[in-house]
DNA sequence: GGGTGTGAACGGATTCACAGCA
DNA sequence: TGCTGTGAATCCGTTCACACCC
């Protein structure tokens, strides 16, 4: 009944909502939140019922309740911890990024097959072998994984953190790789990612030389 | 009358594709295309129509003519060549992760405001100042831009790559920019993906924990 | 027989339009 | 008056079903 879509705007939605009570603002409008986001009007309200929050007619939505609300749907109850597979350029990345931002999510542990980072902590992280995958990740109880391994060896990581018991995986690996119906997978694929944007910049820059009228006829 | 999803699409069937020739595969079928990404088969049959190729009946796909069609119809006539804006954790794992990886496309230049990193070169794309982000883009000829600063610079970057004259623009910062309507425009949220599959990995285990029929039940 | 090509049906997300309320 | 809440209409991508072809 809560479409995909639907979780991520409620999280664009969190974010601009922390920066605005950061600014003292105590309540904003669907209109005011849509353009904060580069979103509708409409959406956001639509958004809003979805979490079964109300806001006030006239007024608009209590920012401090409103997030309470998405941090109340979209956090559970306890801390979730996520294993990262692979500590190269991108993985150290990630840990990077992603330290210390949530208090309900984090990076907990990471698996790397370099020995001369195994042992070590990336970030308050700490690096075990890859061989000890599905044991590390039941230890740490890990609920999340995150693949930012070389593509050849995204499947076997996927694998492992199944087996180890994770519910969630993110590929960041440059292929599509298989996991139980039982967990949820999702794919960043930045060099698809890339790719596309080449693509729509180059049709939208010839479309502009040419004069635009184009769009249309050129169907038949 | 192509969509975001066709493309995005293509570049899985590329690179799918690429890999079968190396195996010495000479022909597919959209079913077999379709298991190598994960997709289904109709859907393959629709995107390769859009693309105006036609496969043979009773066979399938030719692997390299498939191959040349994709390629022709995604990368332009001359290379493209895209500006990194920011090069701490994430921007310089960005381009480690796409130095050599296209011939048609690539970073070509760098922006910080890190005076320790300007005037480097990292995965030999050479590093300049920001206060020359609009100049150096127009100087290189870049049409693209990536974004990979902390959330605060993110505006500023976008307004300068688009001054420099990019048609478009890939922000992995966190939050939304704006961009003129002739330039077009992808976000890369991490925090959200992330989130996402926090928030499906744990309805997902809750889901299972209580046996699964409880789905269509809780609605009213 | 086993594949592609495609009009038609489907479904789900977005948007519209307006009722209802402070 | 100016906002939220929501049924209805719309739009768009996906899937089905089947004609057609080697």
């Amino acid at each position: 009944m809560i479409s995909e879509r639907n979780v991520e705007r409620l999280s664009l939605y969190r974010r601009a909502l922390l920066q605005m009570r950061e600014d003292g603002v105590e309540v904003v409008s669907s209109q005011r939140l849509a353009d904060a986001v580069h979103g509708k009007a409409t959406q956001v309200r639509r958004d809003v019922m979805a979490l079964g929050y109300s806001g006030i007619p006239n007024a608009g939505y209590v920012v401090r309740d409103l997030l309470a609300s998405i941090s109340d749907f979209m956090d559970g109850p306890q801390m979730q911890s996520a294993a990262l597979v692979g500590v190269g350029n991108l993985g150290s990345a990630l840990l990077a990024h992603f330290s210390g931002r949530w208090r309900q999510l984090g990076i907990k542990v990471a698996f790397d097959v370099d020995v001369t980072k195994v042992g070590r902590t990336f970030w308050d992280c700490p690096v075990y072998p890859v061989k000890r995958l599905a044991e590390g990740v039941q230890e740490f109880g890990a609920q999340l994984g995150i693949i930012a391994t070389p593509p050849q060896a995204a499947q076997a990581a996927a694998d492992g953190l199944c087996a180890g018991g994770v519910r969630g995986v993110l590929n960041f690996a440059p292929v599509r790789v298989r996991v139980p119906e039982t967990v949820y997978l999702e794919h960043v694929d930045l060099a698809t990612s890339l790719e596309k944007v080449a693509y729509f910049a180059r049709v939208k820059a010839e479309g502009v030389e040419m004069g635009e009228e184009a769009e249309e006829k050129e169907e038949e």
